[in-house]
DNA sequence: TGAGAGGGAA
DNA sequence: CTAGATCCCTCTCA
């Protein structure tokens, strides 16, 4: 095997690649590595990915081939790629389509050239309650109501299975968007949105139909979504995560496209409008007056002939509506998302039952492009002060977190941070009430928190606009308020364990693209060698992944910057 | 009829 | 793991 010094991947034999972090070429490999491996570790010099049969299935949805990966690690990696490694990465890859499902008058097939994998999955015993019957050697048979459920045990037991069974229309409704008028409302779709709207549906192709976008905080899903809607022209149902998101997709529908009030309903807590567009929360789907008691409002799915599902933050879908999902497969599905991380590990049924990721925009490159605004993020690593570390060690283990993260000597570093971006505006997340009103009772800036009522909030979320409130104290509403100002300052000094959407959510909170320079900053203060310092490496993953980099400052100067 | 409080759920 | 936010229902009061 031939070493190559100069290249910055070590490929090993556990699936493991291994990133310098140091090397010049570090962020063309980080890129591609992140297409089809996830980072599991980034301490200061090297940063582990693992590639993994999702992982690898994912990218192979999304268009990459076995030869390209392979390619990619044996230019880059310094001893070569391992003859397992390659022979198990076309082996994963090649598993996605190597089973098709397809459509045979009511029943469906599942079809491969490969003998061998239909003689595997007619003896799997779980899949027996699925009546399989063995057509020839390449086809079985089942009836269609097992659809979603078979591809769900297939991916399991590791077929994921390519679905070309085809899609219902659908009730047809006109929608056209407002993408060619002149005036006010007219509007274009930028470059990457139309890409990926036109990864999810081509016209007459039967790949269009089921999937799952990835966009950073800021891209637009939203219209996305919207110009999908606007290709398919049908019934459509929209699930997304809170009350304040429903009222914002009702009105970039009606802003952006021809359909009129009437045909566009809310199914919530409050109303319970079923219209040829409705937009529900998933929250009243799983309602249920306690447990053992029925879904009541999940036939929200069958009250219309619906033609396209859109589930908005896909990664919190509930379990309860993946079950459902699995009923309604021959319904189109498209999932938005920014990360395809579930904090539950369910990641397996959004691909089989939503569908897998079809585009993938990277946070970087809509930096480059500008329509983010380039953050620098900062970890600045606070002492704790004899008493405060006395408490700490004492705490039970539950607790040490909440005692690491409430540090008083946050407050001065906060103080510090204020002064140096006096006129701009910040935005300072925390996750314990306590430790945010004192925070607001000394640097008398106000606090909005989860029992602020909503006119009240708007009121200082004008004010800081205007820039008459310069910063605000925010808990963890930060995390569901879509209608939060823009800052170009965010400063954490307090978050939940290892939250990695966490942590991508609070720095979402400045991305929109600022005038000038077009940058903005990501302050995150955690207690040094305490938990919190542990939890926030596993927060950053996430953001490390995409290629941003964090660099550690310490509060009291002693010891000299690094970047990791 | 609507607002507001209280409780349960995930 | 905790603490916090949200949502949805029911009940009460005017």
């Amino acid at each position: 095997m031939t070493f190559h010094k100069d290249r910055p991947l070590i490929a090993q034999t556990d699936f493991c690649v291994l990133l310098e972090v140091r090397h010049p070429s570090f962020e063309e490999a980080r890129a591609g590595l992140a297409k089809f491996a996830d980072l599991v570790k980034s301490p200061e010099n090297i940063h582990t990915y693992r590639m993994s049969s999702l992982s690898l299935w994912n990218a192979a949805a999304a268009g990459l081939t076995s030869e390209e990966i392979i390619g990619f690690l044996d230019r880059h990696a310094k001893f070569g790629v391992p003859t397992g490694v390659k022979q198990d990465i076309r082996r994963f890859v090649e598993r996605y389509g190597l089973v098709r499902m397809e459509r045979l008058g009511d029943d469906l097939l599942l079809i491969s050239k490969d003998v061998e994998a239909i003689k595997e999955m007619v003896s799997f015993r779980s899949l027996r309650s699925y009546g399989l019957c063995q057509v020839d050697s390449q086809t079985l048979r089942f009836s269609a109501r097992y659809r979603g459920l078979l591809k769900q045990e297939l991916v399991k037991l590791g077929f994921p299975v390519e679905d070309l069974a085809g899609y219902s229309r659908g009730e047809s409704l006109p929608i056209r968007l407002r993408t060619e008028e002149a005036g006010e409302q007219a509007f274009e779709l930028r470059e990457y949105q139309r890409s990926a709207v036109d990864s999810f549906y081509r016209e007459g192709s039967l790949h269009g139909g089921s999937g799952v976008l990835v966009l950073p905080c800021g891209a637009g899903k939203t219209v996305i979504g919207i110009a999908v809607m606007g290709k398919l022209n049908c019934a459509t149902l929209i699930l997304t995560s809170n009350s304040t998101s429903v009222r914002q997709w009702k009105r970039e529908i009606l802003e952006k496209t021809d359909v009129t009030e009437d045909l566009v309903g809310e199914y919530t807590g409050m109303q319970k409008e079923v219209r040829p567009i409705t937009v529900a929360t998933y929250q009243i789907l799983t309602y249920r007056k306690s447990k053992d008691d029925p879904f009541i409002h999940m036939d929200l799915f069958n009250k219309r002939d619906w033609g396209l599902i859109v589930y908005d933050e896909v990664h919190l879908l509930p379990a309860p509506v993946f079950r459902v999902t699995a009923d309604i497969q021959a319904t189109r599905r498209l999932g938005l998302t920014a990360t395809l991380i579930r904090e539950d590990g369910r990641e397996e049924d959004v691909f089989s039952l939503v569908g897998p990721k079809r585009y993938e925009m990277p946070w970087k490159e809509l930096e480059t492009q500008g329509w983010i605004a380039s953050v620098e993020c900062v970890e600045i690593r606070v002492p704790m002060a004899e008493k405060e570390k006395e408490a700490y060690f004492a705490a039970a283990p539950r607790h040490k977190m909440r005692e690491a993260s409430v540090n008083p000597d946050k407050l001065k570093v906060v103080r510090d941070l204020l002064s140096k971006h006096d006129g701009e505006q910040i935005l300072i997340i925390g996750q314990y009430l306590e430790q945010l009103r004192q925070l607001a009772e000394a640097t008398k800036l106000p606090m909005i928190s989860g029992e602020m009522p909503y006119e009240e909030r708007e009121a200082l979320y004008s004010g800081f606009r205007s820039g008459a409130v310069p910063a605000l104290i925010v808990s963890k509403v930060a995390n569901f308020a879509v209608d939060l100002p823009d800052a170009t300052v965010a400063i954490q000094i307090s978050g939940s364990f290892g939250s990695r959407q966490e942590e991508a959510q609070r720095l979402g909170r400045i991305l929109r693209p600022k005038a000038g320079t077009n940058r903005a900053v990501f302050y995150t203060l955690v207690s040094e060698d305490t938990k919190e310092q542990e939890f926030a490496l596993n927060r950053q993953l996430f953001l490390i992944e995409q290629g941003y980099r964090y660099r550690i400052e310490w509060a009291d100067g002693s010891k000299e910057a690094v970047s990791i």
